[in-house]
DNA sequence: GCCAACGTTGGC
DNA sequence: GCCAACGTTGGC
């Protein structure tokens, strides 16, 4: 099993959106990196953190857990969606999403700052400078002591 | 709103 | 295949 850390923009869809509609389709991931995460390294079972970027504050916010196998996603091939792409055909589609559990809120949203500050996570991959992938992994020991921050 | 970091595009 | 220009992400 493997664990990842799946950013959104609470303003779009937040962690509240996700406890209330109790699984969602992880759409709209568009940058090849993410993509080949999503579609060829993540399993059913697999734990996610949630976490809320472009917020005040942004931060980790609940947990998840991948269901399923790969999907083609469909906003890929719809003209009114903003993540339309041209080039994604039915039969050969280009971007891939998986459908996520919601399982649970944490008691209190954890900073980046305290992330960053916390010496048990160093090195994960969110508090570094600069990096913007959406959909990154996480080590056991740090999905595990994100947990236990937010429990 | 600013701007640093990074990914993508496209000319050559 | 290099790399400059451009667009986007995302913290602050």
């Amino acid at each position: 099993m493997r664990y990842w850390l799946l950013k959104t923009e609470p303003e779009s869809f937040s962690i509240d959106d996700f406890a209330k509609e109790g699984e969602t389709l992880w759409t709209g991931v568009r940058n090849y990196q993410a993509r080949n995460l999503m579609r060829d390294d993540m399993a059913p079972g697999d734990k996610v953190i949630i976490y809320h970027s472009s917020a005040n504050p942004s931060g980790a916010a609940g947990v998840g857990e991948i269901l399923g196998d790969k999907v083609s996603d469909p906003t890929q091939l719809d003209p009114k969606s903003p993540y339309f792409d041209e080039k994604a055909t039915k039969a050969k589609p280009v971007w891939f999403c998986r459908k996520v559990l919601f399982k649970r809120k944490f008691k209190r949203l954890i900073a980046l700052a305290e992330l960053k500050a916390d010496p048990r996570l160093k090195g994960i991959p969110v508090a570094a400078t600069g990096n913007r992938l959406s959909v990154q992994p996480l080590t056991k020991e740090h999905f595990f002591r994100i947990v236990s921050l937010g429990s």
